[in-house]
DNA sequence: TATTGTTATACTCTATAACTATA
DNA sequence: TATAGTTATAGAGTATAACAATA
């Protein structure tokens, strides 16, 4: 049986492109509010729901849990986030949105919403709804 | 006019999802050839068309010029380019697969290729072939 | 003077291990 | 002793600038 996408480029290469595309393309919005990529994210899953445990987000967002410790005390410098012991478990950190934190986050995902959708602007409506539920498929099969 | 996909994640954190996927199926691939991912696109770069310049080849696979260097040293040392001065300018590098370097570049291709295979195994055949041409599509957009 | 390739330097990002405080 | 969080250190990756050779 002869394979028709024998000689498509490689699918890493054209996510690489089409990622470093995107960046570049939000970059802008995130510098506008002065929100790095990291904490752009760490936002994401606390709007999503809050955590029981700094290591527990750091999985969520697939970093380390020393490397969300500097971008979570910004966030709570900036009144983004609260970040208290668990007064059962005085070892771990409650972590939430304060209103401050998720209305920000609402102002920065509208744009980079918007910004994503420009970068699609050429697709037909069924090629983009295919597209997109085909990576929601391919972006949530196991590690 | 409501949009259907007001409430789908980002963009960009599926593409980051799916991309470290990829990279996780890719990377026994390449250790198993003693390929570096860069060292995996110089060959994949230079497979498509031999280049006049290592600057030229820089842009072509995103990389600075500065940091193509041990690449190729290290590509040319195991012969699997060549990289001689151009005789009618002599500050340039042709650079080139040698027979070994384009066999090598096709195994790893062919066997990078069946590990993304897999990731798309459980798509249906009218649903890989969209995302493929789309992603293909988004990908050669304008930088 | 401009360009190609190279080297040197510094800077950022990331991972590892050691430390503290609670349990 | 085990765990959550923190700090310190070192390593990899990357970008910038200075340099050498050639045009």
């Amino acid at each position: 049986m002869p394979d028709p996408d024998r000689d498509r480029p490689d699918l890493g290469a054209m996510i690489v492109r089409f990622g470093r595309a995107l960046i570049a393309a939000e970059r802008p919005v995130l510098a506008a509010h002065d929100v790095s990529m990291w904490g752009y994210a760490v936002l994401s899953a606390l709007a999503d729901e809050p955590m029981r445990t700094q290591a527990a987000l750091a999985r969520a967002i697939g970093a380390d849990k020393t490397r969300i410790i500097g971008i979570l005390d910004e966030l709570q410098e900036r009144a983004l986030i609260e970040r208290e012991p668990d007064p059962e478990d005085r070892r771990v950190r409650l972590l939430r949105l304060t209103p401050a934190g998720r209305h920000l986050y609402a102002s920065v995902r509208a744009e980079i919403h918007a910004a994503e959708e420009r970068l699609l602007g050429g697709l037909t409506l069924a090629d983009k709804g295919v597209f997109l539920r085909v990576l929601q498929q391919l972006s949530h099969e196991p590690d």
